[in-house]
DNA sequence: CTGTATCCCGAAAGATACTG
DNA sequence: CAGTATCTTTCGGGATACAG
């Protein structure tokens, strides 16, 4: 998700995976949603993959993890307090996004003509 | 680096690797670098990754690459207008890993003693 | 329902050596 | 100086199948 602490620092470090801030967009709004129900917005991700970043998340304290002890089991994922700070630098992403991203598809079309040439007649 | 439109959608687009947030810091003083200069800051990262990196960068139109017909040969980068609009939201990934950044290492701490057990006799 | 267990793949990253 | 060329490794991500 983000690079933390891109200072001139030697070396960086990620954190997140490719669905956490997605994740982060299905709590956002302070619901408790069980597994199965995670996984549909998320266009059907695999179990795998959605445990993963779940258990990524749980442990950098980012969701909470509760378990009811029913028959058939219920487990319910929601945003810590931690997790919801991470909402302001996600909204301030997604604002770049909205208000530039176009230009990053411009830049490499232009790009990618520009290399193959005009002409590129492979 | 970031996420783009981590609305809900279905899928995620990523941009920029391992290395761009720092590339932009080490660019954001607005004076431009040569290739050799830039891999100092970034911990000697080896050529190939640098120049992957940065032609990445170019293609995203977040950095200018210029070359001058000397010799030896001199190559200049710098930040686009594009790129150096990323510096605020970079900013506020930076902003919010100083806030809460040794959050999650104790996050982590709890979560793996726990998950070891405090007497993980293993 | 909530996950594990395997297997697999491609992209990213790095080590090393060489070139214009 | 500014890269390119290979080779290797790692790892995140995904498909599929199975388990408590």
């Amino acid at each position: 998700m983000f690079d933390d602490c891109a200072d001139s620092a030697p070396r960086p470090i990620r954190v997140g995976g490719k669905w956490t801030a997605m994740v982060l967009r299905c709590l956002e709004d302070g619901r408790p949603r069980r597994f199965t129900e995670l996984r549909e917005p998320l266009h059907w991700i695999t179990p795998k993959v959605l445990t993963e970043t779940l258990r990524a998340m749980e442990r950098d304290g980012f969701v909470s993890r509760t378990e009811y002890d029913e028959n058939p089991p219920r487990v319910e994922y929601a945003l810590t307090d931690l997790g919801r700070s991470l909402l302001g630098p996600l909204d301030t992403a997604c604002a770049w996004a909205r208000a530039h991203g176009s230009r990053i598809t411009e830049a490499r079309d232009d790009y990618d003509t520009g290399v193959l040439g005009p002409d590129a007649a492979a």
